[in-house]
RNA sequence: GGGCGAAUACCAGAGUGGCCAAAUGGGGCAGACUGUAAAUCUGCUGGUUUAUACCUUCGGUGGUUCGAAUCCAUCUUCGCCCA
């Protein structure tokens, strides 16, 4: 893998780049679209590429492990071979699930034992071994697995946490370092800086991090419960330290407002559940803002879902028929929602980076906040 | 014409003397959702600007009772059966 940084804006951090993989080139800033298992929720292949205009999306590496596990992905010749998808996958480590399935999990020195959420079987997830599963699926950018802690964890929580994280990566570094891709295709590998909201163990796991020498680098644990300002400068923490000639990923975020802060600060990759799992919910990001779609206010509103939207979808479909749709439970709802949401957030990239290129990034920033922000 | 049964909140439907402003389901309204155990979850849904409070409600009217959605009489409407 390979990243040009293009441009950088005058007045922020804002970076425009270019990162190469044998599955195809991805601008950046860049939102990945969650397929969890290997799907993005409600929306086909064709849907992701014409109308929303993806460029790369995610697996995850904990639900594929578990269904339909890695022997039958390397029957498939891998995800993109079995889901249909060409381009760039990135999958995360199953480190996210360690922390969001807490309940059925016991993290110890030598990796995460946790019960399946399918049928409560046991399994442990290794550093290693989560490296091998990854070689499996065959996603172009693998993720190092981690501990998550929550927002709020206190200091000593968080630093041993960050230990363990730190260990953990060394010993996936390895493994990724001794192994070979499965497919004929390059595959690289993420590091995560952890550190919960605590700046001197943010830039100490940025160091280390840093010190790999990885393609690319990622930012984990935000996002998780604490104020949005402290995500902001843990951010700016880390971003300091990470090296300005790879990509930066900051994993899970979030909202449109968070997508802009984050782009300021010199984020160049995220990827959120928002727009799909809020949108089969009835929720609609838009340019001029949030839309509830059960709200009645939408029932007799026969204007377009956003006149000046990206999508097909947009323009095809009036509020009033959406409303209609979330409130009769019809699948097509969800398809819609999902379809409107994911190439809004693309679109927002997108003009991000068209105008870092063009060297107004800030201006055209500080404009948009208000608008994604609010309630419509 | 006669007999039997039923009428409860937006709908369906419990409740058959006080703990009933009235179960439950649906519908409606609003909120939440950030590396997806989520087509999920939470609240509200007679009125009174707050309420362990008061007021108005269980087809209509009139009774019995300290007290009635619940008992009695009668009327109305609907359903079923007999003619």
């Amino acid at each position: 893998m390979e990243f040009e940084l293009q441009a950088t804006d005058p007045s922020s951090n804002a970076r425009a780049g270019l990162i190469t993989t044998d599955h195809g080139t991805i601008a950046t800033p860049i939102f990945m679209p969650v397929g969890t298992v290997g799907s993005v929720k409600a929306v086909h292949m064709r849907e992701l590429k014409e109308d929303i205009k993806a460029q790369i999306i995610l697996g995850n590496t904990y639900h594929l492990y578990l269904r339909p596990g890695t022997d039958i992905l390397k029957q498939a010749g891998g995800l993109h071979k079995f889901n249909g998808w060409d381009r760039p996958i990135l999958t995360d480590s199953g480190g996210f699930q360690v922390f969001s399935l807490s309940a059925n999990r016991k993290l110890k020195e030598e990796g995460a034992y946790f019960r399946s959420h399918i049928d409560g079987s046991k399994h442990l997830f290794t550093p290693e071994g989560v490296v091998d599963i990854q070689r499996a699926i065959g996603a172009d950018i693998m993720m190092a697995l981690d501990e998550c802690p929550s927002g709020k964890a206190d200091y000593d929580y968080a630093k041993q946490s960050l230990g363990l994280t730190t260990r953990w990566l060394k010993r996936g570094w390895k493994r990724f370092n001794e192994t070979e891709g499965l497919y004929g295709y390059r595959q690289t590998f993420f590091p995560i800086v952890q550190g919960c909201t605590y700046p001197d163990l943010r830039r100490q796991a940025a160091m280390e991090v840093a010190e790999l020498g990885a393609d690319g680098n990622a930012i984990g644990g935000l996002a998780v419960g604490e104020p949005a300002e402290v995500m902001y400068d843990m951010i700016e923490v880390v971003n300091e330290i990470l090296p300005k000639d790879r990509p930066r990923y900051l994993m899970g975020v979030g909202t449109p407002a968070n997508i802009l802060e984050a782009i300021e600060r010199g984020v160049d990759m995220m990827d959120c559940v928002m727009p799909t799992r809020n949108g089969r919910n009835g929720m609609l990001f838009t340019a001029h803002g949030i839309m509830n779609m059960r709200n009645k206010k939408w029932a007799d509103d026969f204007s377009p879902l956003q006149e000046d939207g990206p999508s097909y979808v947009d323009h095809v479909y009036s509020k009033a028929y959406v409303r209609h749709l979330f409130v009769a439970q019809e699948i097509l709802a969800m398809q819609i929602a999902s379809i409107h949401n994911l190439a809004f957030y693309l679109w927002l990239v997108g003009e991000a980076r068209r105008h870092i290129l063009a060297g107004d990034f800030k201006p055209w920033k500080d404009g948009m906040m208000e608008r994604v922000t609010r309630r419509l």
